[in-house]
RNA sequence: GGCGCCAUAGCCAAGUGGUAAGGCAGAGGUCUGCAAAACCUCCACCGUCGGUCCGACUCCGACUGGCGCCUCCA
């Protein structure tokens, strides 16, 4: 039993082994603190929440990094149309940031390194690059030079020629001073009224890249166990962290490169240049929090997940579903405390540790979710007081609870989960809760009455609006289909 | 143009060289004043064409159809 990853280096799923036994070093790629964050970011960082628990729950001693982009062009411009002092743009989204990832279930990073914090070592980086022969300074910029990096390209498995055949299309020279086309900054000289950092070259500021590999040496040391981010990271900006850290000390510095689909819209990629994106906070606000996560969990990770309000309706309604069986389940033990069976408890968490380790596959896992689930509401339809029955269900319970602490899903209040989808949905639909309530409690007054003609009238208006109602022993409840 | 990914039931989505998880929808039941919820049962031979193999949906090739990266982007 052996948990496999694949590694986007190798372009395969190969078994995890750890530099250090018993211990991860792990790195994602941050945002950049300049816009609120979409469900593309969600995406990204619900999978890598996901993978930090599990390795977590499986054992590992995980040291988890995930930096904050605060300097760059789009912020820059950000702060000069807002008027905004930069670091104040940067706070807001990095706040913004945390209360998304916080809906999402979303812990934070052990370190959260922001890159205008990091320039001493930033700056020590480049200058190491260059002193190894690897970068050269030209008229107050760093670029790194890739013709002395045989491996450039590994990662992406790109061929040099072709990209330059590519690129020399769409993009004229308009950094005459690069030796080579390809060659990117490692430090860029100021512009007048930008923000600016003293460098050996002067004033300036970093290039993209080199944050990434000064950060993650600084906190997880020259070479660490995974680095992760979205797939459309590996290029340029994963190569070229690659090939910088190569360059600094000499050796391969990543040993397992974890990169997520994307998230699309109508089938297409969403992404901020094509202007399809959904920030996080809009979806929230119409979906619960949850639903979005469980959500993104219902497609394995490297896989493109469409986005559509019909599919996170879907999983609301079997977040809702999962909750109103836990609600279920926690009453009735409530009455008739009673002991998991252990044994029980141990065969779901190997087949769950199967499932995830090949390759993290929460898609799968949802479906261990779905089994117990449905076992659960079996066992609490027993009728009367068979013996097994508050064992059954304190088992079930408790393997759904261990299931969902791992995969970040079922692990909140019900009664307020449930209350929430139902703001939701009343919210989406347009629907006034105080009238519902006032016609459901004129039914129940009609079936008190025994007046069922009237009763069923009240049924099929409140039917006709989308709220259905359930007679149960303890009353009458609603809900929206 | 270069590189790469994907193609599983009405929809979404796992997966294995030896006859395909789960969810939604649908059909039939149990339950119910009627319902709903919940539970039970039923519901696919895996894009097309070749090849390898005792045997392929799973391996190889071709084709078709989607998509992505090559430019800031999770």
């Amino acid at each position: 039993m052996s948990l496999k990853v694949f590694n986007t280096f190798t372009r395969t799923k190969e078994p995890f082994e750890t530099l250090e036994p018993g211990k991860v070093r792990m790195y994602v790629c941050g945002v950049t603190v300049y816009d609120r964050c979409h469900i593309g970011h969600a995406r990204a960082y619900v999978a890598f929440d996901v993978i930090l628990r599990y390795l977590r729950w499986r054992g590992y001693d995980v040291t988890y990094v995930r930096n904050f982009t605060d300097v760059d062009d789009k912020i820059i411009r950000r702060s000069n149309e807002a008027g905004v002092p930069v670091t104040e743009l940067t706070d807001t989204f990095i706040a913004a940031f945390h209360e998304d990832m916080a809906a999402l279930g979303v812990g934070r990073a052990d370190v959260e390194p922001r890159v205008t914090e990091h320039m001493p070592e930033i700056i020590s980086m480049v200058q190491t690059i260059i002193d190894r022969g690897h970068g050269y300074e030209a008229s107050g910029d760093v670029y790194f030079d890739i013709s002395s990096f045989p491996g450039y390209l590994k990662l992406s498995g790109r061929k040099l020629d072709d990209m330059q055949a590519g690129a020399s299309e769409r993009v004229d020279p308009q950094e005459p001073q690069k030796r080579h086309p390809m060659d990117f900054a490692l430090w860029k000289a100021a512009k007048p009224g930008e923000p600016a950092w003293d460098s050996p070259w002067g004033p300036g500021r970093p290039g993209w890249h080199i944050e990434c590999s000064a950060m993650s040496s600084k906190y997880l040391g020259e070479v660490f166990d995974m680095h992760g981010g979205g797939m459309d990271l590996i290029f340029p900006h994963h190569e070229n962290e690659r090939a910088q850290s190569w360059a600094a000390t000499g050796k391969e510095f990543v040993r397992t490169w974890v990169h997520n689909g994307f998230v699309n819209v109508d089938s297409e990629k969403m992404s901020k240049s094509l202007g399809n994106f959904f920030a996080i906070r809009d979806v929230i606000a119409r979906f619960h929090p949850e639903s979005l996560r469980y959500f993104l969990l219902t497609t394995h990770y490297r896989s493109p997940i469409n986005f559509t309000d019909s599919a996170v309706g879907e999983a609301e309604n079997r977040v809702e579903y999962l909750y109103e069986t836990i609600q279920t389940a926690c009453d009735y033990l409530a009455r008739t405390p009673a002991q998991a069976d252990e044994p029980e408890v141990e065969a779901a968490r190997e087949r769950f540790v199967l499932t995830m380790d090949d390759d993290f596959n929460t898609a799968a896992a949802l479906a261990l979710v779905a089994d117990t689930s449905r076992r659960l509401n079996d066992v609490l339809m027993m009728k009367g007081k068979a013996p097994d029955k508050a064992v059954g269900v304190a088992t079930a319970l408790r393997i759904l609870q261990n299931l969902g602490a791992v995969l970040g899903l079922c692990g909140q209040e019900p009664a307020v989960i449930l209350a929430g989808i139902r703001d939701c949905k009343l919210l989406r639909n347009g629907l006034d809760r105080g009238l519902i309530e006032t016609l459901v409690a004129d039914r129940v007054a009609a079936r008190v009455a025994k007046d069922f003609v009237r009763a069923d009238v009240l049924r099929g208006e409140l039917s006709g609006m989308g709220v259905v109602l359930m007679d149960g022993p303890e009353g009458t409840r609603w809900k929206i289909a």
